[in-house]
DNA sequence: TTCCAGGAATCAA
DNA sequence: TTGATTCATGGA
């Protein structure tokens, strides 16, 4: 009997944290990660392949996994439940974009995840809505992914599927997903990941340019996935991803007048935004996402 | 219908 | 170096 299989239909085991200053909604919704569900009042995902239902409530976090288990440093991990996010917000520019920013997005948290789920999601990511690359992701993990034990009213849950497993399957078994002209860029990747062409853990040693080379070796990975994935695997906030919603931030809230080139803000992004400027970009990219959510995009490009 | 989405590769100028 | 074009797919 496989581990899913011995857990499949358990009493979930579940645990306790203290939370603080954590917005758990923002964090696992914001378009960092993709595989969490909103369910109820919880918030249900397979990390590492292990299924968990996390729920906030006032001070704590619950989570619940499938089995017995006291183990649960990957968890807090994942989450980066130990950061003290108010040090890291006093590292930010003191201007009206970023106050603004703060002030809407406040307990929105960077995650730590798995490189290689990252990268991958990421690969899916361009000029896809971010409903449709969890699709796409969701797709590949039903297709492709080992089953993980869950309770039965969380349904059949997957892993996300090894770079080997992906490397072996045919580029149409991809475009099945909905992958689009990405698959030959997630099949190139998943090769050299799989065939040790490109090694994802030896990343962590190497310097942020050096390790964004790396990346960018991949057929179809440029600087803002690499930069994505050094954000949001490796934890390196001197990453700074411009996408349309960050460059359009960019030029809305600190170059309304001018129109610098993307390479021309891309530098200033490697000025302006202090030490943890990766974790700044995810407040502008979630700020303004909430913004347009709410149509009034044109009362923030007023603010500066 | 039309526009656009957490882009990148390619080619022309 | 910079600017268009192309690549799939589907939400809004």
């Amino acid at each position: 009997m496989t581990n899913a299989e011995a857990n499949r239909g358990r009493v979930p085991c579940s645990t306790v944290f203290p939370l603080r200053d954590y917005d758990l909604a923002a964090t696992l919704g914001c378009g960092q990660a993709f595989r969490w569900t909103p369910r109820g009042n919880a918030w249900e995902g397979v990390v590492a392949g292990r299924w968990v239902r996390l729920r906030a409530e006032g001070s704590s976090l619950v989570a619940e996994v499938a089995g017995n288990t006291d183990y649960w440093a990957w968890l807090t991990e994942h989450l980066r439940l130990d950061e003290d996010l108010a040090a890291i917000l006093a590292t930010f520019p003191d201007d009206p974009p970023m106050r603004a920013a703060t002030t809407a997005c406040r307990g929105l948290r960077l995650l730590r995840q798995e490189p290689w789920e990252c990268l991958a999601s990421f690969i899916l990511s361009s000029t896809k809505q971010i409903v449709q690359i969890r699709q796409c992701v969701q797709s590949l993990c039903e297709r492709f992914g080992e089953p993980v034990g869950a309770p039965a009213d969380a349904g059949p849950q997957f892993a996300f599927p090894a770079a080997a497993r992906l490397a072996a399957a045919g580029e149409p078994e991809l475009r099945a997903c909905k992958l689009g002209f990405r698959a030959k860029y997630l099949r190139d990747a998943a090769r050299r990941v799989a065939e040790g062409e490109l090694e994802l853990n030896a990343l962590h040693a190497l310097p942020t340019p050096t390790a964004r080379e790396r990346l960018m070796a991949c057929f179809g990975v440029g600087r803002k996935i690499a930069d994505c994935v050094l954000l949001f695997a490796y934890g390196r906030q001197d990453a700074f991803p411009v996408d349309v919603w960050v460059l359009r931030a960019l030029q809305q809230l600190y170059f309304p007048k001018r129109r610098p080139s993307k390479a021309r803000l891309q530098r200033f992004t490697e000025t302006h935004f202090g030490p943890n400027a990766g974790y700044a970009q995810q407040y502008l990219f979630h700020y303004m996402r909430l913004a347009a959510g709410r149509a009034d995009a044109a009362a923030l490009t007023a603010q500066s």
